[in-house]
Parts: structure tokens; C-alpha cells; sequence
DNA sequence: GCCAACTATCTATGGGGATAGTGAGCTGAC
DNA sequence: GTCAGCTCACTATCCCCATAGATAGTTGGC
């Protein structure tokens, strides 16, 4: 239920159509929220239903058009509402621990294909996040400046660090995760190595 | 798609009933997969309908009866099958690091309340997990206990050292999560110091 | 002037999962 | 001996989301 919310968390910054909120998403914010835009027009319908945003028709070309939302004092309200109500923490499924923990069942060389993956999945995560780190302090996240530019100065600062904050734990988190990979891959090697030749003692 | 191989998973280690797989992925397995029996006993008839799995009635007390569902050959081929083939990553949702970037957002005291929860939420992992890396070390895991009784002692080593790694990892992921939160709380004070004495330089 | 690539929006279908309820039998404590 | 609490199984509904495809206009390069 909290598409709503990543949708409205972006248009607080400027209006924008479904086209580029499914783009934003695909780009920049993906891993922390996604969303196709099948998903996103429909939703942006209902929530102009709701009151939260409303869609103006923009000329696009000589022909075409867009629909451009724009956040509604009332949608304003339910973003507020959402960010101080405490987040339900619902048991998360985790395919690659459940795997983890009957990785005697795989072949050695698929078990380190899939802590290969794993690592490489988290690797290119760190990248992304550490390129949005960059542009943070370089004042080149488009979207981060937009935000700043709508928001009174004594706030730059809080902004600023809120975003930087949160990129830090991803980066953190997904070196955590290849770490735990590497780990295992390790584990896997030492295993077999035990097996090709048995204690002695 | 993947209900079916935690369930698999679970019912290579013994024969189950649907509320003993419920009963399972509640308590022990939760966080890593979890499912609602809603969910699990029409999957059962499922599987048994496509071969993997075979359920037989058992008496229970005088009039009772449960169905238990032990894993076929088959069951075990797509079970290896899927061990052996690598996993999509898909793009996750995290509401938490949403709610994170946008926390200027948020009343401080509940912006202190979100990571408060996070803590706790993650907290609470990490007690759930440090127990069963102790139930491992100590024998006292049921479910382990049965799955290396089962199995041929030349693979007790690896299975002891897979399930211990993979609890570790969560141990790990909780720990750095609640690191995070923590960071978190620490910013929050500042940001609001620096806004009480602004800089004088 | 045409084609490829991009922008823009919408619909259909199906699976997975959350939530909530029904109903039956069993077990043990009081 | 009965009531509470557990075991066991199943059903219904609704929402979210993934995937795929339809459609139409725009822009730029060759």
C-alpha cells in the first residue's frame, strides 16, 4: 500500500507525468522502490480520484499531450501523515538465506554461481548508491537540487544529510551482503578441500 | 514462485502436515520465508497434484485424521533443480529507506519513533537468530538434528556449517541494520542542535 | 522522407499474498 | 465433564504486483 506513498514522496519534489515517475523509478530510485507503469498510471488515476494529486494536460509536440500531476495540499497531508506514522514491519521473504541454508543440496559450482550472483547483484547496488553519493556532494542529483531549491535554506542542511544518510546505509548494506557471499564462498572451498582429504587425527 | 521450494525445503527434512509446515514458517523460519496456512494448503494439493509431493492420511486420535505430505523423487529433482539454477534478483521495496530519505518530512519525535521501531524490529531478529546459531552449536535444533539424521555423516559437517552460515549472515545484516538506525537517531540530535545554535562563523 | 528510438498512456491476465473467517477434532486442567 | 486452548484443514475476498501487449505521438539522424 505504499506505492501511494513512494509516488507522492517523489512528486513533493516537482510534478512530474506517469512516464517520468516510472523512469524515476527505474533509474535512480530502483532497489529502493519499483514500480512498472502499469502499476503507475492506474494508481495516479486513483489517487487523483482521492484528492492527493491533480493531473493537468500539458501539450507535448504539435499533437501529443501528457498529464502532469501535481501534489494537493491534501495529498501533502496524507505524505505528512504517512511519514510520522511508525512503519508496520511485515516478515520479509529471502530466497538467496533460504537457499543459503540448504546449500548442500546444490552442485559446488552452482552454489558459487549463486554467491557469485548474489555479489554481483549487491556489487552493482554499491555502485548505483555510491554514484548517488556523489552527486549528493557535488550538488549534481537533479532531483536533490529541485528539492532544495523549493525548500527554505535553514532546511538545505537536513535535507541534505537525510538523503546522504539513508544512501550510506544501502552502500553499507550491500557490502555486507557481498561480504557474507564471499564468505560462503570460502566456506564452500573449505569444505570440499575437508572432503578431498579427511582429518587425520 | 518460490513458496513451493521453501516448502520443499522444509519437507525434505521430514514428513509434514500443512499446520506443521504453518507452524514452522511462524516461528523458526520467519524472515526468511513466511506464509499463512490460507496460502499453504492449497499449494500442498498443488504440488501433490504435479507429483512432488505425495500426502497420506494419518489417525489422529480416535476420529481425527491430518494429511502428511512427504516429498517424492520428483519432488526432490525440482527441489535439487532449483538449488542448482541461479536466482533472479528483483528490485526490492524498502519502505524503511524510503521513509529515511524523505525524514525531514517527519516530526522529530516520530522520525526518533521510525528508527526506535527499526531497532526493535531488527533487535528482535537478532535474538531470534543468535538462539538458533546456539540450538545448532548445541544439538539441540530439531529440525537440523532430523535432517543430519538423514543424512550421511560424510555431509554433516557441511550441512552444520551452511545453516550456521546463513544464520550468521543474518545475524550480521540485523546487526548493521540496527547500526544504521542508530546513526540515524544520532543525526536527528544534531541536525536539531545545529538548528537550536546556529553557526557563528 | 523515412525509420529507429524514445515519450506517453492504457488494458488484460494471472499469481502471490494478506486478512479474515468457518468448522471440526483433540487434550489437559480445573 | 466441560471449557479453554490447541491442532488441523479449508474457503473467500481483495490488493499488489509482474508480465505482456496495444496504441499513438515525437524526435533526430541518415
Amino acid at each position: 500500500m505504499s506505492l501511494r506513498h513512494a509516488l507522492l514522496a517523489l512528486l513533493t519534489v516537482e510534478p512530474m507525468t506517469g512516464y517520468d515517475l516510472s523512469k524515476a523509478f527505474q533509474a535512480s530510485v530502483s532497489h529502493v522502490w519499483h514500480a512498472p507503469d502499469s502499476q503507475i498510471y492506474p494508481e495516479l488515476r486513483r489517487m487523483e480520484a482521492d484528492g492527493l494529486v491533480v493531473g493537468t494536460e500539458v501539450p507535448w509536440g504539435p499533437r501529443g499531450k501528457k498529464r502532469e500531476y501535481s501534489v494537493t495540499a491534501a495529498g501533502l497531508d496524507a505524505f505528512r501523515a504517512w511519514m510520522n506514522e511508525p512503519l508496520s514491519y511485515t516478515r520479509e521473504r529471502d530466497p538467496a538465506h533460504l537457499k543459503a541454508a540448504y546449500l548442500e543440496w546444490a552442485e559446488p559450482d552452482a552454489a558459487r554461481a549463486q554467491l557469485r550472483a548474489h555479489i554481483a547483484n549487491f556489487d552493482q547496488q554499491r555502485t548505483e548508491w555510491l554514484e548517488k553519493v556523489r552527486e549528493i556532494d557535488t550538488g549534481t542529483s537533479t532531483m536533490l537540487e529541485k528539492r532544495l531549491a523549493h525548500a527554505p535554506a535553514s532546511e538545505h542542511t537536513s535535507i541534505r544529510a537525510y538523503k546522504r544518510y539513508t544512501y550510506e546505509g544501502l552502500i553499507a548494506r550491500a557490502e555486507h551482503e557481498i561480504e557474507w557471499a564471499e564468505r560462503g564462498l570460502d566456506l564452500i572451498d573449505d569444505l570440499l578441500q575437508a572432503d578431498a582429504a579427511p582429518p587425520t587425527a
